[in-house]
DNA sequence: CCAGCGGCTGGAAACGTTTCCCGGAACCAG
DNA sequence: CTGGTTCCGGGAAACGTTTCCAGCCGCTGG
């Protein structure tokens, strides 16, 4: 028997002697006749058939897969939301395109360009800073996309944001109620939305608490352990009580040059971070953290674009398919752990 | 101007007063009459053209898409491997499908079966287990599989190999270099392929070094940091002074367990792990562990995959293309750190 | 001057589906 | 028995490419 490739709906149709468009419906669970559909099924069955997916896709012009673009898969924040978006999209039947952009701009611009070659049906995108040709590229996307981060006001493109600010000043009143009053700032970079906003959050926590901001107890630098760990360095002669991280990986790059050095944590200095990723957990002492809902805005992120999707099949022209954009906001959840115990002993 | 969708290859043709063919060849890159190209050229960019993938796919027979299968994106073993599979990929122009089995070998099948469906040219697969099933369908497998484990002999597919055996005899070995007697070892499920291979390399690194192998100091539990934490407080009352762990997340848990107790890691107890994920990094103390190349390995995979992709631009019929199959095995590294320094004042 | 050749080009087929449309058959009621 | 409905199935078009094939044109060599 000559081989000629994969089965088709064609060899189907000849083995079970009707027509491709019968064995199309068969398939589909239209409705023919009892007869019909048995010999279908069967043939289907026993040639081991299954349905191409690309030609599926040609013709109903859409892929069922959607993309998913990061900043850096090896950050676990984002470990969560591909989690949470992989759960959510699963269940709906589409899989999963996974894109780290390693934080380069211009590597988003192309993910978001590349929705024109309609490989994939929508996009989550999470970028790290907002140009104005992102608004740009937004504004003319070839398809749906949610955007996981702020975006400045008119552009017109779901999104979920994560409430630094809040989150940012959550963790300094919890120091200061703690009894910490020399608190210190370890930021990732002040020029991208997230490192922006958890400053912003930071000294508003300080000034509700009465403390005076101190620039000697603030640095910025890039989001990282080891960066963490020098930023730290950096601090200790300015002679913080506490240090309050950006993220969980600076909270974590603190926490080891300290216990690095012989501090105590908390005894000597406190340390809380964000983001309550899996880091904070696993960590010692474990770590206080601010959930800004990572896997929550990763499900989210999701349900909104399955619901764009579902709304209109392939969004024609260049207007953008459905309602206005959406915009939910995750609020920020403080998670305490021993990385933040009152000082028991005050340092003499 | 009737917009009709995004442009084709048909708009520029219109619009360039050409054939389709000329269109295709141009933008292809084939030869062309200078005055031909350019008019091509020029709509093409007039109209914002980009090829639609998914058509291209099924004229050529291959998506550009591979697929990579891990049991859970939550560990972080398998985020190094994404990691140094997409940047292989990536550099070679392929687009990468990511999809969680949650373990479940039903899963891992459904994914062996959707090669099929020609959604991805090529997979890349962790299998958990290996069962009679799985050997079948990596056999009738539909496209080039690569698997990341250890694979019975006579399975036609290429594999890449982590020495789990070697490895654990490695640790065994440097804890009772750094005077340790009592190892306890806290493994996962026996009944894994992992789990088996560490089991008898804990069991060679102990009759290596002269010591008797007591069931008391075994544990076997699921992976996880929680079950780490459990197995410590399990192993005890046996009195150990060192726990060797079959994985990081459960020699974090263990640690932690041991921290909280009161014990100090590694004064009283050593603690040692295996992968060299990121956990160990950052960990506190900081956990020695057996690097046992899991990017190398997803890096290894990657270039198989593409080495068969190449070969073959599609494997017709049933028989697999290409040479036999391929294995490679990682070898094993000892990345010592403070969790198993050797015990400063030994137990009264 | 003509045959032949090579470079370009356009028409058309093909990839594997889904779906529109129409014709035939069966069935029912009048 | 006939006209109208209903149900099913088949032919064919369409999705957007790539590629085969044949034809046209203009040269060149004899």
């Amino acid at each position: 028997m000559p081989d000629g490739g994969p089965p088709t709906i064609v060899s189907i149709a000849e083995r079970a002697g009707v027509s491709i468009a019968s064995v199309s419906r068969v398939l589909n669970g239209q409705g023919a006749r009892r007869d019909t559909t048995e010999r279908v099924r069967r043939a289907a069955a026993e040639l081991g058939y299954v349905p191409n997916a690309v030609a599926r896709s040609l013709k109903g012009g859409r892929t069922r897969q959607l993309t998913f673009a990061m900043p850096d898969i090896g950050n676990p924040v984002y470990v969560a939301m591909v989690r949470a978006i992989q759960e959510v999209t699963k269940a709906a039947g589409y899989r999963l395109l996974l894109h780290s952009t390693d934080a380069v701009a211009e590597d988003e611009l192309a993910v978001l360009r590349s929705l024109q070659d309609r490989t994939s049906d929508g996009l989550i995108l999470v970028p790290i800073r907002i140009t104005d040709a992102h608004v740009a590229a937004l504004g003319a996307a070839a398809g749906p996309v949610v955007v996981i981060g702020s975006l400045p006001p008119g552009v017109p493109v779901d999104s979920v944001r994560a409430d630094s600010v809040a989150g940012a000043t959550l963790a300094v009143r919890h120091l200061h109620a703690t009894g910490r009053r020399r608190i210190a700032f370890v930021n990732g970079p002040a020029d991208t939305v997230p490192g922006h906003h958890r400053e912003l959050g930071y000294r508003a926590g300080l000034a509700e608490c009465g403390l005076p901001y101190r620039p000697e107890l603030v640095v910025r630098t890039e989001f990282g352990v080891e960066a963490g760990a020098r930023a730290a360095r950096r601090l200790l002669p300015a002679g913080p009580d506490a240090l309050f991280c950006a993220n969980d990986q600076l909270a974590l790059g603190a926490a080891h040059a300290l216990l690095a050095r012989g501090l105590r944590v908390p005894a000597d200095l406190a340390v809380a971070g964000m983001d309550d990723s899996e880091l904070a957990q696993v960590a010692w002492p474990p770590l206080t953290s601010v959930d800004l809902g990572s896997a929550e805005r990763g499900r989210r992120a999701a349900e909104l674009l399955l619901d764009r999707l579902d709304g209109r099949p392939a969004p024609p022209g260049g207007e953008r398919a459905g309602p206005a954009p959406r915009t939910t906001t995750a609020p920020p959840r403080l998670v305490v752990r021993a990385s933040t115990a009152p000082a028991t002993d005050p340092k003499p």
